[in-house]
DNA sequence: ATCGGATTGAGAACGGTTATCATATACTTT
DNA sequence: AAAGTATATGATAACCGTTCTCAATCCGAT
């Protein structure tokens, strides 16, 4: 992931989309709020403002670099978007996030879609509670 | 769901309530948001300010009588509780909600918990796309 | 019918996100 | 390398859905 990923993604090379992709690569979590992404940055000496955050991760997920996720807590969540669909388990005491992926869940979706004439284009799959060491 | 039901969830039967609870049952869709609670209210001849909708929704929903939905766009769609759990389907184009429900899916969720050591308390699964005839 | 606590409605406040706009920056052209 | 042009940025205002505040009203037990 570098400067011709957003070359390629017909993008500016500019300090606040490069410092932002670095600190998606280089997080130790991969889920970041808008805010989060902010934070991280003023604490590695970057001023860039939280506007800017959001433009940025909105033409990262435009250009498919990024995707966004709505789980319950009001404020989006952004990861890099590697290759490979994944669903979410997210803990509703400490907010920690596991991905799974479940190829029998995903084709049942897509026959159920089916099944009632329905071209299905995404889903969100995403089980709350509480993981037992926590 | 009649007035028995509001004494039942320990809410004193009041005009907004029994009100909105008639809208609910009596709509033509199932699932609806705030605001449009508020404004079949008003078609209906009744002046209940949209704060008391969102409360009453939400007392709704604490009581389990209703259950709160966040699909995209934004806007957060209630629908009456009926017995036993289903998942959606929603057009993306015209914001048709089809209900369905898949044991397969279900159980896959619960063993896929269970592997990761995680107590799931709640899910939530929503496909988008369109619907072939619309 | 009276009383006291719960409920309501209007509007202010809130939190997350997007829009505005003057200035600064990246890339292209000399 | 310098200038020119278009795009990006940052500060802040605006926005939108929802919740809060508080005086006035209503419910229902007595
Ligand atoms: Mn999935
Ligand atoms: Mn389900
Ligand atoms: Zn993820
Ligand atoms: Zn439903």
């Amino acid at each position: 992931m570098d400067n011709q990923d957003l070359r390629k993604a017909g993008l500016k090379v500019t300090l606040p989309r490069m410092k932002i992709l670095e600190i998606l690569e280089n997080a130790e979590e991969n889920h970041h709020t808008a805010e989060d992404v902010y934070k991280l940055l003023l604490k590695a000496g970057e001023e860039i403002g939280l506007a800017t955050v959001y433009r940025v991760l909105t033409q990262f997920e435009a250009a498919g670099l990024v995707r966004r996720h709505h789980f319950e807590g009001g404020q989006a969540v952004f990861e890099l978007a590697g290759d490979g669909h994944h669903d979410h388990m997210v803990s509703v005491k400490t907010g920690k996030v596991v991905e799974f992926y479940d190829e029998i869940i995903e084709e049942r979706q897509r026959i159920i879609a089916e099944e009632h004439g329905f071209k299905m284009t995404s889903h969100t799959l995403i089980l709350y509670g509480e993981f037992e060491d926590e």
